[in-house]
DNA sequence: GCCGTTTTCGGCCCGACTGTTTTCAGTCG
């Protein structure tokens, strides 16, 4: 969950700087300093939640802030209002906002890097910089670490020895790194989580184990390992889980605990009998905004929920005078031991982990209208597999053979595959070459394919295809006459991707309209996990022309691309377009890696209508070749 | 400061843990 932490990461952003053009990233970060601020200032709490909201959901938007503000819908970003229009509004016009300098002069300026130790808050951070005297915002923790080691925050008041030990330990596990910042991608977390749970599953006495967090809702990029499980003996387990090799255990308690392990990631477990296991799953599963929308709703109704169930209440009074009275309200709480029946007692369906963000799945919960979401077992072929046949091209070639592909595709349980190797490099071959390259490699894969087929009596169908460049002035990386060869092309952007987001929208629309036989946009907006921002580009112009020449937008698998993002999936949808979930193998493993653009589409709320190799061959074969 | 599922005022998610405390504040998820 995203929390004040990142304030320091982009702490070169100084919001004194007066720059024109403010992404979302950095407003995020400026209104997650305000909202600290206001806390250090004792400010009403729900105006500083106002602006966490604001934060958060600004960051998590598809669409860039100053593209809405030109558009004058600021309005409509979720948890932003009059007050808030009018700040960007100043903000855009003058690169700055009055308010927001005078609050912030009041607050040092060298509270904020603290923030991103561990434990360390506003509140926390403010009275460290008041009673130590540090002014210097670049050296901050530098000059806290010294103060420490002259013992010099143990006296100060609300703090003591132990915290100034923790702090001082908190502050080298920043330095090193280990800290929240470092996200991994889902196959990375997969991995840890098996081996977790095996290793628990040694014990008889632990009955279920759930992965949850972000890791069941199948986000791009995880930080904590969450997990849960169900069991008759939890101070055993909790005791045994803590002998999972680890450098450090955070936390343990009765109910969980929190390892850091050797590799730097941290592993949550939290324990629960098995009645109210279904609640458990539930708040451990989130996501944040998904259950504080789901509590307010049930509020409304008179119930109150929370990891141990669901419990009535009458009105706000009666739940302060039962503070006290904890353990006669928990007599009075309504397990759940499954999540259906969690949703159900709330007069709901039962909502896909995947849909759990807060993005109007509640009402369509409500309403019995949630979408019936594309699974794996739905899939029947990959469009996007690369093999060894050498064509020569400017980028990789796959590692296997077209009989180690269908092989693959074959235990996979696949109708068909679309091989789409790189085109050949254009700058080492004529015109000429590139046509007879392409004539020879359609005639091999035929012949091959058919061999392959007759040979073990099988039936797989294989499109042959090609990934063609998009060029950087947006034409197509092979001859007009070359396209006889192919059943149906994949285009995609390997170079130049610093551009600006016009002329990006400009060379990705000549590209899709430069032939009849474009049929996808592959990994569209180009960004890897962790190592490249996707490029910017006006998606709502591109979707609008794929739909009208019945063009697919790929859903890359990779993990480490899961591209098109869940967020432009669910726009791509909505405006009627079809995507097209396909792995981009190089290596016939990696064709197992269809569940996590699976698990993307089903973050877009895409149905089975919506992904074109979800079709049977016959059905595809006239999508692709009409 | 937001928002309307009790709709333009009066609410706003819930609990665990930690450390410094003797009933609580701060932080976290």
């Amino acid at each position: 969950m995203i929390v004040s932490k990142d304030i320091v990461i982009l702490s070169s952003i100084c919001y004194d700087i007066t720059v024109k053009y403010y992404t979302n990233l950095e407003i995020a970060v400026l209104f997650r300093k305000m909202a600290a601020a206001y806390q250090i200032l004792d400010e009403n709490r729900f105006k500083i939640i106002a602006y966490e909201r604001a934060a958060d959901s600004i960051e998590h938007l598809t669409s860039e802030v100053k593209d809405l503000w030109d558009d004058g819908k600021l309005a409509e970003i979720p948890g932003v209002g009059a007050t808030i229009v009018g700040h960007l509004d100043e903000l855009f016009k003058t690169g700055k906002v009055k308010h927001f300098e005078s609050v912030m002069s009041k607050v040092p300026q060298s509270v904020f890097p603290l923030l991103s130790i561990p434990g360390v808050g506003p509140k926390k951070a403010y009275k460290l910089v008041k009673e130590l005297h540090l002014r210097n915002e670049k050296t901050a923790i530098h000059d806290l670490q010294k103060a420490i080691e002259k013992h010099k925050v143990e006296p100060i008041e609300g703090f003591g020895q132990r915290s100034e030990e923790v702090i001082s330990e908190n502050i080298k596990t920043y330095r090193k790194g280990a800290v929240k910042e470092k996200r991994i991608v889902l196959s990375e977390a997969d991995a840890i989580a098996e081996s977790v749970i095996s290793y628990l599953h040694k014990q008889k006495y632990v009955q279920h184990i759930d992965v949850l967090g972000s890791l069941r809702r199948r986000v791009a990029t995880v930080g904590d390992i969450d997990m849960a499980i169900s069991t008759t003996k939890p101070k055993e387990a909790i005791t045994y889980f803590c002998t999972y090799p680890h450098t450090k255990i955070i936390e343990q308690g009765p109910t969980g605990a929190s390892l850091l392990l050797h590799n730097g990631r941290q592993v949550d477990l939290r324990v629960q009998d098995a009645q109210s296991y279904g609640a458990m799953l539930q708040y451990f599963t989130g996501s944040k905004n998904h259950n504080i929308a789901l509590r307010t709703y049930a509020l409304t109704k008179g119930l109150s929920l929370s990891e141990y169930g669901i419990k009535r209440i009458q009105n706000s009074e009666f739940r302060i005078q039962n503070k006290d009275a904890k353990n006669k309200d928990k007599e009075r709480i309504k397990q759940f031991s499954n999540e259906k029946d969690f949703y159900k007692y709330l007069g709901m369906d039962w909502i896909p982990p995947e849909l759990r963000e807060d993005h109007g799945e509640i009402d369509a919960a409500l309403k019995h209208t949630l979408p019936n979401l594309v699974n794996l077992p739905g899939i029947k072929g990959d469009l996007h597999i690369h093999t060894s046949f050498n064509l020569e091209p400017s980028h990789d070639l796959g590692e296997n053979t077209i009989e180690e592909v269908l092989d693959r595709a074959d235990t996979l349980g696949y109708d068909y595959i679309g091989i789409s190797d790189h085109n050949p490099s254009t700058g080492n071959h004529t015109d000429e070459e590139i046509i007879r390259i392409m004539e020879k490699r359609h005639n091999f894969y035929r012949d091959h394919v058919e061999n392959w087929n007759n040979k073990y009596n099988k039936s797989i169908q294989a499109f042959i295809m090609l990934e063609v460049d998009i060029k950087p002035d947006g034409s197509l990386a092979l001859p007009k006459k070359a396209f006889d060869s192919v059943d149906a092309v994949i285009i995609s952007v390997h170079s130049s991707f610093s551009m600006s987001k016009d002329d990006m929208t400009r060379r990705i629309k000549s590209a899709l309209l430069a032939h009849s036989k474009v049929k996808i946009l592959g990994h569209p907006t180009g960004r890897l996990l962790g190592e490249r921002e996707g490029y910017e580009a006006d998606w709502k112009e591109i979707f609008r022309i794929c739909k009208e020449r019945s063009i697919a937008l790929e859903i890359n698998a990779s993990p480490y691309r899961l591209d098109l993002t869940d967020a432009l999936v669910y726009d791509a949808v909505k405006l009627g377009c079809v995507c097209s979930i396909n792995t981009d193998s190089h290596h016939v493993l990696e064709m197992g890696q269809m569940k996590y653009g699976v698990s993307t589409a089903r973050r877009g709320w895409a149905q089975k209508r919506d992904i074109i190799n979800s079709f049977g061959y016959n059905e595809m074969k006239k999508w692709l070749m009409p």
